[in-house]
DNA sequence: AATATATGTTAGCATAAGCTAACTTTTTTG
DNA sequence: CAAAAAAGTTAGCTTATGCTAACATATATT
């Protein structure tokens, strides 16, 4: 059976990725905090998430990503990056332009973010 | 109580207007048909778009937008227009550059969707 | 006219992903 | 050390949005 990767989980993976960049270590609440979620849907996700490799949790509830959970972070990271730098050099509010590329980054094909990506490369601002 | 519009709503309601451009008239069974979604899935979806207003539906079945559902369909038909073409421009081929404005023309904001309006018309293709 | 096909509806189910309430467990602090 | 605070979990609810099964109604064909 394949597992399918929701937006859901990509976001997670990717808050997590964040969060590990910046604080150097990362558990459930810190996610709750970031996000804006509740305890308890930080604590189911992250029990998805670790039922199916992508992370794990240690005894003190430090969450790691797994390779194939990092894998994943960080093509949602890069998208975030590219699709805001865009956005940013047509000329929108940066605020804006983070929300909407967490909103698209999930969603584009890799096709289309390929072609943004390298008009991005192409056309710095 | 304002009422929300959903991205399933505003998905259903371009379709409609599509139709309408193309074939002159609109009947659940077309909706189905073209989204590939199942007949009691449309007839309820049908239902909360009459009952909020957005169509009205004739005697025969025959469905029309109302001024409200009219409006919503035709930004979320140019914002497909528009995405598409400036993805078609970026060198993604035409079927995916559809598929994927699909995707992510309910989630842009106004500003950044002018924003790339804007350049995609002052860098015509 | 009778049967077959097409269309539409209702009821009930599934799933993703959030929530609160209530609990346990762990950590901190007075 | 005892009490309080913080963190995590479980159970059960909600909502959007799809589905199938079963039925009703309308249209078309023999």
């Amino acid at each position: 059976m394949v597992m399918e990767i929701y937006k859901s989980a990509e976001d997670y993976l990717e808050t997590i990725l964040d969060l590990t960049k910046r604080n150097g270590s990362v558990r459930s609440i810190d996610i709750a905090n970031e996000r804006g979620f509740s305890k308890p849907s930080v604590s189911v996700a992250m029990k998805n998430l670790r039922q199916n490799g992508y992370i794990s949790v240690d005894a003190d509830g430090l969450i790691t990503l797994e390779p194939q959970g990092l894998a994943i972070a960080k093509k949602i990271y890069e998208r975030h990056v590219v699709l805001r730098n865009w956005l940013i050099s047509l000329g929108v509010d940066a605020k804006v332009a983070a929300e909407d590329a967490c909103l698209i980054e999930h969603d584009l094909s890799a096709e289309s973010f390929e072609a943004i990506r390298d008009f991005v490369t192409k056309n710095p601002s």
